[in-house]
DNA sequence: TGTACATCAGTGAACGCGCGTTCACTGATGTAC
DNA sequence: TGTACATCAGTGAACGCGCGTTCACTGATGTAC
C-alpha cells in the first residue's frame, strides 16, 4: 500500500544527481498531493506532477509511459488500500450485521483517509480513458466479491436464502462509493448523518434481498 | 428542453456577419457533440466549443462568462430533460410497481438518449467546480423528491408504512444514475441484463424499506 | 584490486501547439425624435 | 419616412503561458574480465 507521505527528496543535499531517491511511488504521492475534491486525475499534467515530485519534466518518462499509466497505477494503489481495510474489518466482525458493518467501515475509511485514494475508485471511475476505467472496474469487482462472499456466508449460517446476492452486493458497492464521494463534498458536521443513512441503505438492500428470496420460495 | 440538434449555422450563406443564428443553445449543443464516454465536461476547452459551433473563440464570451458557466447550463438542460421523462413516465404508470417502473424508465432513457445529457448528472457530478457540483446536486434532488413522493403516495394506498422513504429514494436515485453511467460503457448486448439488474436493485430497496418499517411497528 | 563498459535515472534547452483572454474593430438591428 | 445613435453579436490579430515531447548530455552504479 502506498503510504502517501514518503520521504520525498528528503534533503540529501541540493542538486545531488542520480540520488536514486525518486521512484514510481514518489510520483504517485506527488499526484495524490495534487488531487482534491475539485481536481480529478484526468486533469493532472505531466509537468505538474514532475514539479511536485521535484524532478525535471522529462524525467517523468523514466517511470511512466504517460499520465494515463500513472492514473492506472494510482487506481491500483487505491485497490490495495481497499484490500487492507477489508482485512482489518474482517478481524473485528461481530456476527449479525457484518455486511453492513463492512460497508460502513469502507465508507468511513473513505472519509478519514488522509490520502485521497479510495474516493478515486468511484468518483473518477466514470470518466477517463478506457484503460483507466477498466482499472477502476477491476477494483470495484473486488469489493463486490468480498461483499457477496460475506453475504452468502452469513445467510448460510442463518438458513435464509438470498435471491441474487450478487446483485445486492453490486448495489451495495455502488451505493457505498457514491455516498462516500458525496460525503467528501459536505460539511464535516453532516457526516455522521450520512454514515447513518448509508448504513440504512445497506440494510434495506440486504433485507429486501432476503424478503424477495422468501417470496420466491413460496 | 434542448433538442440536441438545432439548425446550427444552417447555410445562410458563407461569412454572413451578425447572422443572429448563434445563441446559448447552439453552444450547448456544440459542447454536447464533443462529449462522450471518454470526454468529460471539465476537459472541454473554450476554443474547442467555439470551433464546433462555428464561431470565433472570443465570441464565446458573448454568451457565457466561461466554460464553467456553460457546464452549469448543460446540467440544467439535463435536468429539464429529466423532468420531461418523469412527466412521460407518470402518464403511463401501472399501479403496483410504479416506482421501479419510473426508475427503470429513467435508466433506459439515459441509455437511449442520443444526446449525452442525462449521464452527465451522475457521471460528472463528483468532479468539477463547486458551482458545477451544486448544479448537479440540485437536479439529483429533484429526482429524489419525485421518487419519494411516488413511494409515499403508493404506500399510503396500500396501507403499508415506509421507514425512511426519503433515504430509500436517495438510494434509488444514486443507484439508477450510477448504473446508467456504467451501462453506457458496456456492450449494447449487455444492456438488457443491466436493466433487469437495476430493476431488481430498486425492488430490493423498496422491499427492504417496507420490511424494516414493519419491524419498527411491532 | 583495476580497468572498461553498459545501464540507468537524472539534466537543461528547445520545439511547436492549443489554450484563455484582450484589444480595437465592424456592421446589422432596434429606438428616439 | 429619415436621420442619428446605442446596442449587440460577431470579427482577426495578438499576447503570454503551460503543455507534452525530443534531443544530446552527465555522472553514478553495477558487472565482466
Amino acid at each position: 500500500m502506498t503510504t502517501s507521505t514518503l520521504s520525498r527528496t528528503e534533503a540529501v543535499g541540493p542538486k545531488t544527481n542520480s540520488a536514486r531517491s525518486i521512484n514510481r511511488d514518489t510520483l504517485l504521492n506527488a499526484a495524490l498531493a495534487l488531487l482534491g475534491p475539485h481536481r480529478s486525475i484526468s486533469t493532472l499534467s505531466l509537468r505538474e506532477v514532475a514539479r511536485e515530485a521535484g524532478i525535471a519534466p522529462n524525467s517523468f518518462y523514466r517511470h511512466f509511459r504517460d499520465t494515463d499509466e500513472l492514473a492506472v497505477a494510482l487506481i491500483d494503489s487505491a485497490g490495495a488500500a481497499l484490500r487492507h481495510i477489508f482485512t482489518e474489518a474482517r478481524r473485528n466482525i461481530r456476527p449479525g450485521d457484518s455486511v453492513t458493518r463492512m460497508s460502513v467501515e469502507i465508507f468511513m475509511a473513505q472519509l478519514e483517509a488522509e490520502d485521497q485514494l479510495l474516493p478515486l475508485l468511484l468518483r473518477e471511475g466514470t470518466v477517463g480513458s478506457s484503460g483507466f476505467k477498466q482499472a477502476v472496474e477491476r477494483q470495484l469487482q473486488y469489493f463486490e466479491n468480498e461483499i457477496h462472499e460475506e453475504m452468502v456466508r452469513l445467510e448460510n449460517l442463518k438458513g435464509n436464502q438470498l435471491e441474487d446476492a450478487r446483485i445486492a452486493a453490486r448495489a451495495i458497492t455502488r451505493l457505498v462509493f457514491t455516498m462516500g464521494a458525496t460525503a467528501l463534498d459536505q460539511e464535516l458536521s453532516d457526516r455522521p448523518l450520512l454514515v447513518e443513512q448509508t448504513a440504512k441503505m445497506v440494510r434495506m438492500i440486504i433485507r429486501g434481498a432476503q424478503s424477495l428470496a422468501i417470496l420466491a420460495d413460496e
